[in-house]
DNA sequence: GGTGAATCATGAACGACGTTCAAGAAGCGA
DNA sequence: TCGCTTCTTGAACGTCGTTCATGATTCACC
């Protein structure tokens, strides 16, 4: 009776219904039989597309995790080259914070969902934040020494925590703003400083 | 025909099966009705007594506040009186690191557990523990400067950030170890060197 | 166009979840 | 013992993720 859709067309339907409802009401709204209501589709498509639900959130995550992608890229590009390291990480920190309060839900859902089949192939998105903002922090991975990769992952997730704490309102929004760079200036001031006193 | 337990038995019961549970399998594990099996009453009671599973959940993570209280106030004590706030502060840290890694199940379930209801009147997690660890740090809340309390916060979500990550193993425990120290002496000084500076 | 096999969408059904509540058991003062 | 109160109980409700027999749709071949 009805046409068959194609099946690319479920997908899409399917991603960007999804996409609406944890934007708009959380990770904890988004239940199968909501999708399929509006993607004017059934369960069982949904399960024939994405195979679990966990598919469908993982497919909204990489979309979110696309979106900071792109603005890490933004980010870089409004930097001029002979920009200081303390710069770059000043500027994509504060990306950072923003990009998580201006997508509460969003970024939430990174960290709400936790995959109940330990795939090991897959990345974590922690990891997966965690390279893309590295490779954007203009240092090109091989040539990092083992020291200055330590800094950068222990700063990238000091200021995670400031952003969590952020996005759940324990820290005020003006004053995670100024703990981030407190973070990043801080903790490149005195890291050098230990280098210096050859305490490293 | 039976007799009728009294009600701070199921009580205690219903919370001794609760922790187990989160301890051994996690917050996810924990059902009405697997404590109601193991407390050996039924769920009705468990809704009599606690109201909702919410209040069961928040009771055992006060619990779990009231551990983590007590390893600070052991922290604390094994400090000599003078020992500077670097000090303190990195004992505490490193401390906190500690519990949260050797009670994985417990410390995740703080976090885990959003509670439906928003009670304004009860205090966040978050702000218990951020409470009960700045009293630890030796300084009289009533005296500190504003721009130390500042710099205490900062520091607790930089090493909360730190934790979170070593807990679900994205960064591996060795180096959690190092990075929490980094960061308070990172921290410690490279605030002190700005605010010498007069950037502050 | 007709036909058979292969493919796909469907939604009722399953077990488990949090939560409720009518019915009955237990307690208790007389 | 009786009446009244208080507490316990587990079946029942609606929702969840997930499955799968059924029937609709497609398509290669004649």
């Amino acid at each position: 009776m009805t046409l068959r859709k194609p099946l690319g067309e479920v997908r899409t339907a399917a991603l960007r219904a999804a996409e609406l409802i944890v934007v708009e009401e959380g990770f904890a709204a988004l239940t199968a039989r909501r999708v399929a209501a509006e993607a004017e589709c059934s369960v069982g498509t949904l399960y024939n597309v994405f195979g679990h639900l966990d598919g469908l959130i993982n497919e909204v995550n990489l979309l979110t995790l696309r979106m900071l992608g792109d603005e890490v890229a933004v980010t870089v590009a409004k930097l001029p080259d002979d920009a200081r390291r303390e710069t770059r990480l000043s500027a994509l920190a504060q990306m950072y914070l923003r990009f998580a309060r201006t997508h509460r839900n969003r970024w939430s859902a990174l960290f709400e969902h936790r995959p109940a089949t330990e795939n090991s192939r897959q990345q974590s998105v922690e990891q997966l934040i965690f390279g893309r903002i590295v490779a954007a922090a203009g240092i090109n991975p091989a040539d990092i020494t083992a020291r200055d990769a330590d800094s950068l992952r222990m700063l990238l997730a000091a200021i995670h925590g400031v952003v969590a704490f952020s996005v759940n309102r324990t820290i005020p929004s003006k004053e995670a703003e100024r703990y981030v760079s407190l973070i990043v200036q801080a903790g490149v001031r005195g890291y050098r400083e230990m280098v210096e006193e050859g305490l490293l």
